[in-house]
DNA sequence: CATAAAAATGAATAACCATTCATTCGGTTG
DNA sequence: CAACCGAATGAATGGTTATTCATTTTTATG
């Protein structure tokens, strides 16, 4: 029987499509990370995935849809982290906020690469509504899930002052801005720290659980 | 789409030389804020300017000269407002952090055009040195300052357990994060909110002075 | 007024860039 | 092995864009 080497350095044509497209999709978030997205080319991107020309229009009809499911793809990234944590029955509600809150600030998520494609976006939403709309749907999923998890923990305390809603908005928007700390400041910032931050807000709200809590 | 400063009277030429800078920044901004900055063009400032093709040449050297004080513009246009409540000697500290709050949540500073300025150029901070050294520069400038408020506040109250270092992190990232929300989701989060969600985590270390502050 | 200096104009230019498509390549099938 | 077909290539194309600079317009000065 012979091994069948696959080789990772190759990217066969028997690839499937979806694998492509990956390829490419990583590729521009490598790009605008390097040049910005305001400088990023059809010919930065498919130098970067080491393919040729014209591949990105054969895969995406147009750098405007390229864009998109590149925005597209870290929105996934980061909702279906999220979501397995959400659906995750071996963790109680206040294992689910603290996996929430190390997902917010691991790796995967704080890469800068990742932080400079999503502030790229950003800018580009009031001028882009597919930007926007996409960005919607998966701020409201998350506001969702997550409020939802604070009503139930208000239920587990003397947290009758809580408001699940402004804890939502507020630590939500907190770890937005310490992502931008992490993007702009990356030597005055640390993840750990960031996480810190955030740890300290939570424990302002619901002290029982979360105080002296400095968990990664 | 018509050139919103066309009339010739508008824009005689004895203005003076920063006028007109002015006047092609903020055309600038509002091109950003209409486009994206991927998609402004030197064509679309001048004409939304109401002036000619090589007026920004003229005065700026180059595109990228325009966008880095397009960046400064709007930089300067914070701080020195911020400057100015910490330097009024009519405020007590108190009244100091409060009017920071209304500062960063005031028309001025929350329009949605300005918004989107800070957002694309913060998306390219990681590729462009120079924006991210403007950035760094009026953020450590600010925490420097907000940093020292909260330690004289800390003395006025029951706050031993107060870290002003940590607050200023906290509430900055937090009013960041807020504007993301104002810039992203402008139909269901209204200034006035999003000012109550920074006030609530002030009222969490210093309760004794924001407590039932919410509106100003 | 006359003249010079300064500011602004906008047609022309050269570089750049997204997209196309005729051609080549590689894997599969019979 | 031969014939086929989808995937990939990259030179060519046409549209866009930043920048230049000779010319025109306006202002300042005596």
């Amino acid at each position: 029987m012979a091994a069948v080497n696959a080789k990772p350095n190759d990217t066969p044509r028997s690839m499937p499509k979806q694998a492509r497209r990956k390829q490419l999709i990583q590729a521009t978030i490598k790009c605008i990370a390097m040049n910005g997205l305001s400088s990023t080319t059809m010919a930065d991107v498919t130098q970067q995935a080491g393919l040729s020309t014209g591949i990105v229009n054969l895969h995406f009809q147009s750098k405007e849809k390229l864009l998109i499911e590149t925005l597209r793809y870290i929105s996934d990234e980061y909702t279906e982290g999220l979501n397995k944590i959400y659906n995750d029955k071996s963790l109680n509600t206040e294992q689910k906020i603290l996996a929430h809150i190390n997902f917010d600030f691991s790796r995967a998520i704080i890469d800068r690469n990742k932080l400079a494609v999503w502030f790229a976006f950003w800018g580009e939403t009031k001028s882009r509504p597919t930007y926007l709309s996409i960005c919607a749907s998966y701020v409201s999923e998350i506001a969702n899930n997550l409020t939802h998890l604070f009503v139930l923990l208000k239920q587990q305390g003397d947290y009758s002052d809580v408001n699940p809603d402004l804890v939502c908005t507020c630590y939500t928007a907190l770890s937005d801005g310490l992502w931008l700390d992490l993007l702009i400041t990356p030597k005055g910032m640390k993840p750990a720290q960031a996480q810190a931050v955030a740890m300290h807000y939570l424990a302002t709200q619901f002290p029982e659980h979360f105080k002296n809590k400095t968990e990664h």
